[in-house]
RNA sequence: CGGGGCGUAGCUCAGUUUGGCAGAGCGCUCGGUUUGGGUCCGAGAGGUCGUCGGUUCGAAUCCGGCCGCCCCGACCA
């Protein structure tokens, strides 16, 4: 490629509002254009980028038996109406045409495989399958962000297992697992697995992989001393602390303005972790209305969180919003002074009363201040199951840094992460919609076990550049790099410029991808250039080094410059 | 969807407070100069000041609606 008549330019200022180190240096660069919020082009370098990645991606897919295909962008609603997720799933991007029909834009291709497994897949000899395709998703989301960090129309890779069993599925989950981790080493942001929440998926469980960054959208939990890590939503935890020899008797206190945990515990001068916080929110089961929801009354120990995701999932799915102070006050609560003692509590979700859902941490001590539910007032010394039931016991405060590893007893930490991909057990969630079955060795009609594996291929670019960059550009890493070859010349004279010339030429032969800037420019607008686009070897022709008898080759990823006789320079950028 | 910010030349931004001829730097075109780290000099092209409406003799500037973009939060397969 000639620089100059590459399309499009680099750009010394990057646009104000582009706030993530990688979509400054793609723009800048000249590797993305944005066309709206949320989404670019890929210019003809980016492009280039974006194919590297793809072949990777399908490499690796092939390697574990994969099958490249291509799957439509433009969904019949009629498939997505199957499966239930027409009006479930709320990013989906819907389309009219021709008067009366529907249509779904790709938001993913869940519906599209099951539908071709109802078809395709008949016998237990039909499996295991694993199919993939790389292409475009759309997804309405609320909030485009960070460059290609978060689009609403991305490129992703998405594989699909069809197996005959959750046996089979479990089988061959780790091979994909590695090849995840074989994908990401190879794009130079090694990724590390951790356990998540399943979400909107569906099924049995899930791995994301993360790339910790400070700027991350995803939290997730590490054990400093032993390998377990967590997606918050999922991380487990022990919660430390006994419940005490002697229980106190229950006693109430006045304790003006203590409207928060801090303030009670520093009033009363205890521990927070010697009180129990209680919060409140409005829970709308999955697919009813919210005035089908009802008040959710949640307890943990006074120094933890609610974490909603886990919330959420142990009340069996749905979706949950604060409460209003109306909705507190007619379940017969107190805010700020509100605990589970002396209320009416529910038996269960049928049932009348409130709903009192507590975390497992408030067996871990004792002796609680609670509230009183009568502004101004406190119990000392209350205790679970003495003065108060529950209405459910379960998981569902946030794990943080500092907490204790279930797995080993260390410290756990909470890092920034960006989740680069994710591999889903789906299991029979969709199989079961379209009732897609295949006959076993017995002629039984049985259901497909299916595994859906994403990564998105935007994503991991935007990725690649937080994780490989300095002050002056980008530095590609081999695997990705648009170019392997960035040569230029500089200074005046026929013979620098033939030099050059002639060099494009041998090393294209000699099967480089060679970016040439043959430019009438500057050196400091073509050594910034090169330092911006960040190709890995640079191949400077100029009179000064032509007169020493050779040409300049420099790493991008390094500092020193090399003069390289002409006749030595193919086997130099080889390695 | 809530909170905040922004919208003036291709890009970065000034001008808006206090209404009065549309500006600068970079980039682009032309001429010259320079030639190993964004050379220098000169001459140019380029803008319905996001959009619609209102106030006014007069609006980029004041008021209102709408649209778009960014950040935080909610959400997130």
């Amino acid at each position: 490629m000639r620089f100059s008549r590459s399309f499009g330019r680099t750009l010394r200022e990057a646009p104000a509002d582009a706030e993530m180190i990688s979509h400054q240096l793609l723009i800048r660069g000249n590797f993305v254009r944005p066309a709206g919020a949320g989404i670019y082009t890929f210019m003809p370098f980016g492009y280039r980028v974006i194919r590297k990645i793809w072949a990777i991606l399908a490499e690796e897919m092939d390697a574990i038996g994969g099958q490249e295909m291509w799957m439509p962008n433009l969904h019949p609603a009629s498939l997505w109406q199957a499966t239930g997720r027409w009006d479930t799933v709320d990013v989906l991007m819907k389309v009219k045409a021709g008067g009366s029909r529907e249509y779904a834009l790709s938001a993913t291709h869940e519906e599209i495989i099951v539908d071709l497994a109802l078809r395709e897949i008949e016998s237990y000899r039909d499996m295991p399958r694993m199919i993939y395709h790389i292409s475009k998703k759309f997804r309405d989301e609320p909030r485009a962000r960070g460059g290609l960090m978060r689009l609403r129309e991305f490129i992703m890779k998405d594989a699909y297992t069809l197996d005959t069993s959750e046996e089979a599925l479990d089988a061959y989950y780790p091979s994909m697992i590695q090849a995840y981790y074989n994908i990401f080493e190879r794009c130079g942001t090694p990724a590390r697995a951790i356990n998540a929440d399943v979400g909107a998926m569906g099924g049995k469980s899930s791995h994301e992989f993360v790339v910790p960054h400070e700027q991350g959208e995803d939290m997730f939990i590490a054990c400093t001393n032993c390998d377990y890590a967590a997606n918050v939503e999922a991380a487990v935890f022990v919660r430390e602390g006994e419940k005490p020899d002697k229980l106190n008797e229950l006693g109430k206190i006045l304790t003006p303005d203590c409207k928060t945990i801090a303030d009670v515990a520093s009033f009363v001068g205890v521990l927070t972790s010697q009180t129990l916080k209680a919060v409140f929110y409005w829970w709308t089961p999955l697919g009813e209305g919210e005035e089908n929801g009802r008040f959710i009354f949640g307890l943990v120990r006074g120094d933890l969180e609610v974490n909603e995701v886990k919330l959420i999932n142990a009340l069996g799915g749905g979706a949950l919003r604060p409460a209003t102070d109306d909705e507190i006050k007619a379940g017969g609560v107190t805010p700020g002074y509100a605990s589970a003692v002396g209320l009416d509590v529910a038996a269960d979700l049928t049932e009348p009363g409130v709903f009192v859902i507590a975390d497992t941490s408030i067996e871990a001590g004792g002796n609680f201040v609670v509230g009183a539910n009568e502004a101004g007032y406190h119990y000392t010394g209350a205790n679970y199951p003495r003065d108060f039931t529950i209405s459910q016991m379960a998981d569902i405060a946030q794990a943080d840094t500092g907490r204790q590893c279930a797995q080993c007893g260390g410290r756990i930490e909470a890092q920034r992460a960006i989740e680069a991909g994710h591999c889903f057990k789906l299991g029979t969630r969709y199989s079961t919609a379209v009732n897609a079955t295949y006959l076993d060795e017995k002629g039984k009609p049985q259901l497909i076990f299916m595994g859906s594996y994403g990564i998105g291929l935007d994503r991991l670019m935007a990725i690649i550049v937080e994780k490989h960059h300095d002050d002056y550009g980008i530095i590609w890493p081999d695997s990705v790099a648009p170019f392997q070859v960035h040569l230029m010349h500089i200074g005046k004279g026929d013979e620098v410029r033939q030099t050059a010339d002639s060099l494009y030429e041998t090393l294209q032969q000699a099967g480089f991808e060679v970016l040439y800037d043959d430019r009438k420019a500057s050196p400091g607008v073509k050594f910034n250039d090169a330092d911006l686009i960040g190709i890995p070897w640079r191949v400077t022709v100029g009179g000064r080094s032509l007169a020493q008898g050779g040409v300049e080759v420099k790493r991008r990823s390094q500092p020193d410059r090399h003069l390289v006789p002409i006749s030595e320079l193919v086997a130099m950028v080889s390695n």
